[in-house]
RNA sequence: GCCCCCAUCGUCUAGCGGCCUAGGACGCCGCCCUUUCAAGGCGGAAGCACGGGUUCGAAUCCCGUUGGGGGCACCA
């Protein structure tokens, strides 16, 4: 049998990093069995969907390598993969439902509904549905409608217990009473995720549903729709939440938790996808990294873990530093482009090759690479609150000195510039750390710089000894 | 209120009855290296929520308590 699994985010934008992680999982494990993978875009609620919004999604996915191969897109044999467009399928399940008695028209009104609910939960009783529609006679059915009442469709949930066998949180059970009818279609005609999920699982012909736990308790819904249409239920597998720093479920309130906003802040994908594959995941007591072919290889449902992981943005920067480190340096080099174009630097391509190997070890995220770089790709150095202290404090001259120390070097290159650098400071009693930074201060207008004699060597000895002397005077 | 899920260092985790005086990683602290900042090397502190069982033996199995979280929508 062929693993078939899905992603069906609701299109908000792009996606944040917990339902990114649910995606990787979903992905993972088909691929790890060879299976197929469809992205669907949950669009029933109408109210806030956008083209752009649905785009965000497919962005954040392409961009992290997750691909797949039915969406909307793509297109597939099992499409369309939009809700919205899926409309007259869920209307015929509906029908077909209504037929054969396992939905019913109710006509409770949203304020009658309130109110028994409030009243039962005052009773100590569940606030679910009380079933009042469900065996309304053909006269009382009637007279609503005379009424002009308008009705939605709920679902009649069989009243039995349910087991769901999750392959992360293992058998999970529903008393007969435990799960009320719900509605399935709107009065405005409009379907609800419970019907539209059950009924593009049941057709797509998914095998493995992979998703957070926090619709672990729909699962048993999902299956009863799906039995109700004479179809088979697929296999469960609820993920635990991924939290912010608080503890408390990933939202907004944490700030900058979107795949978006990871890739704007200098993430490398790689890293990213590295790093939520830790999070409620392991392969073995000691290994960290995993690229994505051995993370396809390695991942194993049965191994994820069962409770709630805190997203660990330190941990997350450190891996994106080893992978920084660890990628080719002309890829390196392509991917700090924009980042560096971004804050206003006119980049020349070679030279940005030849700074790569000073710069990599030092940044956390590509938006250090402007920081680290500001001083190449412009001559607009103002030297900052640091920088300009640690010029004052140089000895009478020194700036002077070795700007023409420098002006007359025959090879610039990083050993005779150093040669130079050492000369001057111990001329002036300075041990090394307390001779350069005044220059690099000058040179680079920051009290950090990447290795100074090479930052020299990569601006041109014309550029270095301009700014020693515009120091100087 | 009812139902469900969860519980190993601050954080992510290994562990699936004896291999555990509980292993790894991030972070933290110290030392080394050093040209600022990093990176790197070495070392250290730090954990089985609690209480009962079961067993020759429990982090591992069972029950309870406590503490987190989710659900009970004409949201998804």
């Amino acid at each position: 049998m062929t693993v078939r699994c899905r992603f069906a985010p609701a299109p908000s934008g792009s996606i944040h990093v917990g339902n990114a992680r649910s995606a990787l999982f979903s992905w993972l494990f088909a691929r790890h069995h060879d299976g197929v993978f469809t992205l669907r875009i949950e669009d029933t609620d109408a109210s806030r969907v956008t083209e752009e919004a649905s785009q965000g999604v497919l962005d954040d996915l392409r961009w992290l390598g997750l691909d797949w191969d039915e969406g909307p897109d793509v297109g597939g044999p099992n499409g369309p993969y939009r809700q919205s467009e899926r409309l007259d399928t869920y209307r015929q399940m509906s029908e077909r439902l209504l037929e054969a008695g396992h939905a019913y028209r109710c006509f409770c009104t949203p304020e009658e509904l309130d109110e028994r609910r409030k009243a039962a939960l005052a009773r100590g009783e569940p606030p679910g549905y009380d079933g009042r529609c469900r065996n309304l006679t053909d006269e009382e059915r009637a007279a609503f409608e005379s009424e002009g009442r308008s009705f939605a469709i709920r679902f009649h949930m069989p009243e039995r217990e349910w087991v769901i066998e999750d392959l992360v949180k293992g058998e999970v059970r529903w008393g007969p009473r435990d799960l009320g009818d719900f509605v399935i279609v709107r009065s405005d005609g409009t379907p609800v995720f419970l019907l539209a999920v059950a009924v593009d699982d049941m057709l797509m012909e998914v095998t493995h549903v992979v998703r957070g736990d926090d619709l672990l308790a729909s699962a048993p819904r999902n299956a009863a729709v799906i039995e109700a249409l004479g179809g088979t239920p697929p296999a469960y597998a609820h993920l635990p939440q991924v939290l912010g720093p608080d503890s408390k479920p990933l939202s907004k309130r944490h700030g900058a938790t979107s795949v978006a906003a990871f890739r704007e802040q200098g993430s490398l994908p790689e890293a990213l996808v590295n790093y939520l594959a830790l999070l409620g995941w392991a392969k073995d007591d000691h290994t960290t990294f995993l690229s994505r072919v051995e993370l396809i290889e390695a991942f194993d449902l049965s191994h994820v873990s069962r409770n709630p992981a805190v997203f660990d943005t330190q941990k997350l920067e450190w891996m994106n530093n080893h992978y920084i480190q660890s990628l080719d340096e002309d890829d390196l080099a392509a991917r700090c482009v924009p980042f560096l174009t971004s804050e206003g630097l006119s980049v020349d391509p070679l030279l940005l090759r030849r700074a790569i190997p000073i710069i990599r070890e030092r940044m956390k995220t590509l938006t250090e690479a402007p920081v680290l770089l500001r001083f190449l790709f412009t001559d607009d150095v103002v030297p900052n609150e640091k920088a300009s202290a640690l010029i004052a404090k140089a000895p009478e001259g020194y700036l002077k000195a070795t700007a023409d120390a420098l002006d007359a070097l025959g090879t610039w290159d990083t050993e005779h510039i150093q040669a130079v650098l050492d000369g001057l400071a111990s001329e002036a009693g300075l041990s090394r750390t307390k001779g350069w930074q005044p220059i690099r201060a000058a040179v680079t207008a920051s009290n950090v710089s990447p290795p100074l004699p090479e930052s020299l060597a990569l601006l041109g000895k014309e550029r270095t000894v301009a700014r020693l002397r515009a120091a100087a005077a």
